[in-house]
DNA sequence: GCAAATACTGTACCTGCGGTACGGTTTTTG
DNA sequence: CAAAAACCGTACCGCAGGTACAGTATTTGC
């Protein structure tokens, strides 16, 4: 662990803020230097030119969110057996997680990198699109689980309603940017995870009273 | 009607398909100008700065959404009486109309404003956000008609629910833009259509059989 | 049909940024 | 203590945003 990887990883979380609020394209070099406390040459020496921390910066991105997946939906398991029960408490975990950073969520990359495709290479966007696929195809595990053992009430593709979270999710976050108000995105996960509930859950109009509310 | 208002629409029908491919930032006078046939003399003419341009595009693209959403949801409502089916068929054709786009979804210049808002002055990113909060609003209302016929299933909040629809449109083109396949767009929109009817429809459970399927 | 807006063109120039090149220096590490 | 790693300094190129301003073609109202 030497100090060359201490300041990468200090260059890549400066630019990541820098290109989810600027963009890419308008995210200076001389600026990222200045706030890291280097110099130009530095930070050639630890990216070979600006695609090349696109790419760093997108890995890092991915692998920080899929260890938030991991996080959440496996408590979640932990603390159901249920299938459904499992997935409800992970989504309400994310949408906690959501609630409580300090101010909001910054951005997604990926939607960053989807505003942007022209500034780069076939590689970056590779890497984007497979993410999301990986995001999609757990979910769509999970809700297989599901499907086999409560039938849903109305005849939806499975794979839509797991490319739904990622749309919900990315959605949520331009909301919550736009108006200003981290809740916003809280809501849209906790009202995707009531779109889940009731496409799974038994119906309340058959078995009414006391219905799960975990 | 002058021909002053034709290269006017010209360049931001240039500059809106630059920034939604490149972003912004990387929106470069030099390009536009160089596809709309005009020097840097006549960009400035029409435009006091980039900004004003920004400010232009956000208006004139809003402008086509509001329109897009009359025509749709309009002839939704001349085709039915009761207000969650007029609502249900708006999203069929809103879907229908995602779908025949010839080359996929262009992008939300909103969501394109959102993820490069440093770059713009507070009018810009205002904008921005009173048309999607316009937006949100309409949905809101036609909710709320909805709502007063057909009794929610789930105690959900109805400003979270029209905010959803933003979210998904959002959501999907980013999903749809990343996996090149316009068609995800669609189903996102249809997904959203099928939450509202499992929300509002009387349940199936209760009057099985021949239940509307509009 | 003519004057006055309107809608541009052309040229020249300044600033700042992305990026390259390359030699030198400090710091860390085996 | 030497070699590799992690930088610094400087000089330079080309492009883009933006300004300034004088001149010209085109349309429009009367």
């Amino acid at each position: 662990m030497g100090k060359g990887l201490e300041t990468r990883e200090r260059i890549l979380a400066i630019a990541e803020a820098s290109v989810l609020a600027k963009g890419f394209g308008a995210t200076s070099i001389d600026e990222v230097i200045a706030e890291a406390g280097i110099t130009k040459s530095g930070f050639f020496y630890h990216f070979r030119d600006k695609n090349e921390l696109a790419r760093a910066m997108l890995l890092r991105y991915v692998e920080a969110n899929d260890q938030l997946f991991d996080e959440v939906f496996g408590r979640g398991r932990e603390l159901a057996d249920d299938p459904l029960q499992a997935f409800l408490i992970g989504l309400k975990l994310l949408a906690e997680v959501m609630a409580d950073l300090p101010s909001g969520h910054p951005g997604c990359l990926i939607a960053s990198v989807c505003y942007q495709e022209r500034l780069f290479d076939r590689e970056v966007r590779t890497i984007a699109a497979n993410s999301v696929q990986g995001w999609n195809a757990r979910f769509r595990a999970t809700l297989d689980e599901i499907a086999a053992v409560h039938a849903p009430r109305e005849p939806v593709d499975l794979d839509t309603v797991a490319d739904m979270m990622s749309c919900i999710v990315d959605g949520g976050i331009i909301m919550a940017k736009l108006m200003d108000d981290p809740r916003r995105l809280e809501r849209q996960v906790l009202a995707f995870r009531s779109f889940v509930k009731m496409l799974f859950a038994p119906s309340e109009a058959v078995r009414p009273a006391r219905a799960a509310t975990a």
